[in-house]
DNA sequence: CTGAAAGCGCTTACAG
DNA sequence: CTGAAAGCGCTTACAG
């Protein structure tokens, strides 16, 4: 049950300070700013070490210098690759600078959320990566209190001060809208994910309601669902049996807009002369589909690079960097296109 | 620079003894087996708790109690969905045991699996879950070391006693080539991930050639390349500017074929009328691309959660578990069809 | 049921 | 350049 029920014990910094024939103290310096430490003695410890096969104890390690190089990621899934290119970037970037990303998934729950927040502080964690602002504050209050800095990623709200990298989705959702618009489209539908704790998801909603409205219009359906092929499928079943039945169809993300458009060919509609459909994100999904998706490309890999680096700063002790707003870019692909002329039934 | 710049010092157990006037084994007592406390010392300390806004030091905990509760996992890669959905059913079984799980990727290099493995170790992970069986043995001896207990996932090689959930990809490979040949394809080339260093890649390709062999036949292309979308393509590109062109092309995994079928849309073939594609996984995308793809489901879910389990156990003690396989079926879709009747030039 | 005290494996001023 | 020693924040026999 324990980890001492090994046969031959694991080697401590005792056992190859004894076996160098130095101090303990010697031994750690060797390790960690070898070039205290005069090279004859430096060479009877490496050899001490090697031939124990010593490596460090992180948790006394951490203890002592309250310091890991590590940090951790707290995404609300790992299911689709959403986050998984930001993420893979990040860890790289992380990588070549000495640190250690330990990503852990909330399973898009706040209480879960709140638990690995705690887990990851609790197992020494330098600093933190979360998605989007929405959290109770006392989580925020709980970083604080243990110093451990926080990055807000996939999200940028200029008014809130916390340190963040991401885009503005509402404006990038408005700018989706907008092109549907263009296209002559007047009855318009949402597939979103729950907007509940989601501020991304929340906000791509407004941004659709912004730029109808400049129309006097407004989304005719909005329906809430999971971030997964299946929900969004069964969401443009439903979508599509309305009356009158929308033109076009704003999915949230590439994985909804996928289901939705394997939902419209099940059902023998044709996209997009038949219903238009759009998603957000870029992911290498919206360029296998049938038609390709119209969508808005996100630079995740560069939002996960130059994440690592200002989180990196801040767990370095610089003072908080101000939030960073990446560009986002509207891909136009064959999933949208013009209205049809006579109205639907 | 260091935790303890924070204006208002964190909490430790001490502080919290001090100010509910008992000792600190008493906290710790109320924190880890409260039965053990009477109810009214028991609410003194609580109360002290709440009012400080303690938790517990991990790294401290772990030093003191050699327990973490923390399993680690380290992938390939999170870049794609390939191991999101088992981790996530791994994680949810983790979570409902009172485990925490950690996941980093190796990014398919052997040497930053081997740095990870420590990182993990070093951290205090109770356990470790590792993707496939092909690694350096010192990795292995080290864990063994280290008293770590490790499972090996997405693989399953019977003659090997370590314990092991997956499946057999060989076998499951073979199917679908048999397939493939049952359409009257003879002309057949492969599109696999690397297999140096991926013993399923590897496994499945000889499964490709053991089909293939029953007929006197062999792949007459086999192009190895990284797991993406664009690689995918690439490849498929390259292959159907083979004589004779390949009237069927068999995928290392689904993201490898969708990729592949975009190729094919992309030079005006049609799938499967003049190429059969195949791909491995059942991934949400073979459904999504038209035509959907015939492919090998692999039950992740099941794999991540009765994976949970056996790990859970071991690091709780019990005798290694025997390697468990996990039945995959092949899934017939529309990317297959019979072989062109005429030769193709 | 509770406490005093040793110990977990490191790091780091402080001396020399 | 090196060592003795205190300290990091917990847990857990051992007594009582």
């Amino acid at each position: 049950m324990t980890k001492t029920r090994s046969s031959r014990p694991i080697p401590t910094l005792d056992d190859v300070a004894r076996k160098a024939g130095v101090s303990t103290a010697t031994v750690s310096r060797c390790i960690n700013t070898p070039d205290r430490v005069v090279e004859a003695t430096r060479a009877k410890v490496t050899k001490a070490i090697e031939s124990l096969g010593y490596t460090p104890n992180f948790g006394a390690r951490v203890m002592a210098a309250k310091r890991t190089f590590t940090i951790g990621a707290i995404v609300p899934t790992m299911e689709n690759s959403i986050f998984a290119r930001g993420l893979q970037a990040f860890q790289e970037q992380l990588h070549s600078h000495g640190y250690t990303l330990l990503v852990s998934s909330s399973a898009y729950d706040p209480k879960i959320e709140e638990e690995q927040v705690r887990a990851l502080v609790a197992r020494g964690a330098d600093g933190l990566m979360l998605i989007g602002y929405d959290r109770d504050a006392a989580i925020y209050k709980y970083l604080e209190r243990q110093s451990v800095p926080a990055l807000i990623a996939w999200a940028y709200a200029p008014q809130t001060p916390r340190p963040a990298i991401g885009f503005d989705n509402r404006a990038a959702m408005a700018m989706i809208a907008d092109a549907v618009l263009a296209q002559g489209h007047r009855h318009i539908a949402v597939i979103s994910a729950h907007v509940k704790g989601n501020d991304r998801a929340a906000e791509r909603v407004e941004g659709i309601r912004a730029s109808l409205h400049t129309r006097d219009l407004q989304p005719e359906h909005i329906i809430e669902t999971s971030y997964d092929v299946d929900a969004g499928a069964q969401a443009m079943t439903e979508l599509m049996h309305k009356t009158p039945r929308p033109t076009a169809v704003i999915c949230g993300n590439d994985v909804l807009a996928a289901g939705a458009l394997r939902a419209a060919r099940d059902m023998g509609l044709e996209v997009p002369k038949d219903v238009s459909l759009t998603g957000f994100d870029d992911m290498d999904l919206a360029q296998v589909v049938t038609p390709a998706l119209t969508t808005m490309h996100v630079p995740h890999r560069e939002m996960g690079r130059i994440g690592a680096d200002m989180l990196i700063a801040m767990v370095e002790g610089a003072a908080p960097p101000a939030p960073v707003q990446l560009p986002t870019t509207l891909q136009r692909r064959a999933s949208l296109g013009p209205a049809p002329t006579r109205t639907p039934v």
